[in-house]
DNA sequence: TGAATTTACGTGTTCGCACACGAAAAAAAT
DNA sequence: ATTTTTTTCGTGTGCGAACACGTAAATTCA
């Protein structure tokens, strides 16, 4: 095994020498650096984690800022504790994991959150770009400071909704347009070809607008390109939380429209959508959504939805941990962008492929 | 934070005596034993396994036990390369791994292999439990020996072949029957009602012998339980990599059957059938199988193959050994049977759903 | 040439734990 | 009561790396 100590022996110096050049912390000349550098990557030297994280005893603090989740959204829970569970396992790497939350139909709170945030000097922030224009100030304030000396700023990553244009470290979540792709496939194959079916969204998600109308774009470009013939309809809802207003128009809409066969929710709300309908329509109709949030779960299993495409959001939340403490603790820069499964979530398998949710523990890795 | 010089000081006893606690080496009165446990279970002290690793340095080896992967059959790549990743990460735990291969065909393989195996003197053995009966000696051999000082026996673990009877670890893989009746609604959805479609298995494959038929009965039971017509035929080939017999006897067979619209294939060896059946027949039949080997992800992309089912062979193999790394490192126990997901694989989600299966590295976690 | 800086490097301590060694205290044997 | 044995503990060192501190060597200035 090679150590510092190994490499000080071979070149002559000591370990504080082998270590300034390992931290370019200056104060060696350009000649042993050389020689240093050489025999480092001749052995292809990579300094053992553990030994640096017992040293280094917290010194790296990452802070996440996404939406809080509610008994209304509870998709927002998983990301959540996917990053308590990676939390846990980089503790003992001297990573410290904090959460911070915003009302994601309120622009203000996300930047509040953000100043909030900031008071407690991150080395490093996670978050869910919602709202544009604000993520644009939140960017130039966090490229703006310099943490070590004067160089970088502090390093970001977007997770679930993509933004382009900024220097993020990395991105992690679903292919929206790939996403909507499956689930027009799904909705193909459980009515067959010439059906039509209706798209149901709501005007008043901003926060997803962009993976949204992706998925929807996926979601028709699959029957384009497939050649199959069908007939879309659409609807769009001011707000699934407003129960009235949703069962009034959906409800009258199918009244009106009874050539439609199938339903596809873009959102995460698929069961608002089951519960406004009445039950007379579950047989003649098959729905197909996104995202296992539990009350979506639910409609599988009693057969009121088809599919569900999952984002894994759980793990969305866990590798975003887990990417960052990397990329602090051993300096490894992750791909640009990580792409979460599509998963097809059926009655069947659905309780098989969301394991380990809750099983988390507050011990090391 | 709670270490172990904090409890010392606590319990005014040094840390020598604390530790001695920890791992029951003895040599310690019962009264100040007591009293250390306490104040440990008060604070619920768990050891930081970092600096337990650093302290440890390689004391843990565990050796796999697992089939050899060939070009007929590359099933067996996938846990071979999840269990390279583990181990990169768990080489700065101090655990070393090593992998051992057997002929799948050949009993006499599976125990030459485990005899060279023992001669590394493991800590731990993570195996396929491909035989019976041959498993049985192997486990007798396990259980015998007694690694520290007299107590349990050499620990083990099953991954993807479960086997009842034995005080295994864990096991990890997928749930065949429940696999088998995931197929049988994709069947059902691609092919509608009262169709007929073809089981096709092999009768040379003992290996999974037992998770084979599972999956056909789960098939076979989705239909039943939802009471759904249909006229099920079954075909049986000696051996698949005969491409002449199974040539002959794949469209001779669909050829005297008209009325069968889908093909199941339970084994990983889709991609086998595909090859020797006669082009014309693809439009009109819809192919079932499971795992996401090359062969069988081209067949997808070619549309001769409408899903597959995958069981995560590569997180089989990586997850085997950070359980029993855990286990190991941090005396964590699994559960008892953790269950892979039952991942749905169509043309367009497929490569979505088998990232970094090639992507680790040498470094630790 | 000698003093004042600056550059270049070595040493020592710390992180939390494992484990070997040895010594004091208690118990047993004489 | 003294010696021997056993029980019960404390101390010290090492794992590999980070970093503060300090000092010899090289450089600059006078």
């Amino acid at each position: 095994m090679i150590t510092i100590k190994s490499i000080a022996k071979e070149a002559n110096v000591s370990e504080g020498t082998v270590d300034r050049v390992l931290h370019d912390r200056g104060g060696v000349s350009k000649k042993t650096e050389a020689k240093i550098k050489e025999i480092l990557k001749k052995h292809n030297f990579k300094v053992n984690p553990v030994a640096r994280a017992l040293a280094m005893k917290n010194k790296f603090k990452i802070l996440t800022l996404m939406p809080q989740y509610d008994k209304d959204n509870l998709f927002w829970e998983s990301p959540y504790l996917g990053s308590l569970k990676a939390s846990a396992e980089v503790k003992n790497y001297g990573v410290e994991v904090n959460n911070y939350f915003f009302d994601q139909f309120d622009a203000d709170s996300y930047l509040n959150q953000f100043e909030l945030l900031m008071e407690s000097k991150p080395s490093a922030v996670v978050l869910v770009p919602t709202f544009v224009k604000e993520t644009k100030q939140i960017i130039d304030r966090l490229e703006k400071l310099d943490p070590p000396a004067g160089e970088a700023g502090i390093p970001y990553l977007f997770f679930n909704i993509d933004l382009e244009g900024f220097n993020n470290i990395s991105f992690i979540g679903q292919d929206s347009y790939m996403g909507g792709y499956v689930a027009g496939k799904l909705m193909h194959l459980s009515l067959g070809e010439k059906s039509s079916f209706l798209i149901v969204n709501t005007t008043s998600n901003i926060t997803n607008y962009h993976a949204i109308s992706k998925r929807i774009e996926g979601f028709n470009d699959y029957f384009v390109k497939n050649d199959i013939e069908n007939k879309t309809f659409t609807l769009s809802i001011d707000h699934f939380n407003d129960i009235e207003e949703t069962k009034l128009k959906i409800n009258s809409y199918l009244d009106q429209n009874k050539a439609i066969k199938g339903i596809f929710v873009p959102s995460s709300r698929i069961a608002a959508i089951v519960e406004a309908m009445d039950d007379a329509y579950f047989n003649k109709l098959q729905l197909v959504g996104f995202d296992n949030t539990e009350q979506n779960l639910q409609c599988l299993e009693n057969d009121k939805v088809a599919f569900l495409i999952s984002q894994k959001p759980f793990e969305q939340g866990y590798d975003s941990i887990h990417l960052m403490a990397d990329f602090l603790v051993k300096n490894k820069k992750p791909a640009n962008k990580v792409y979460s499964p599509i998963e097809i979530l059926t009655k069947e398998n659905a309780r098989y492929n969301e394991r380990n949710e809750r099983e988390f523990e507050d011990d090391g890795d």
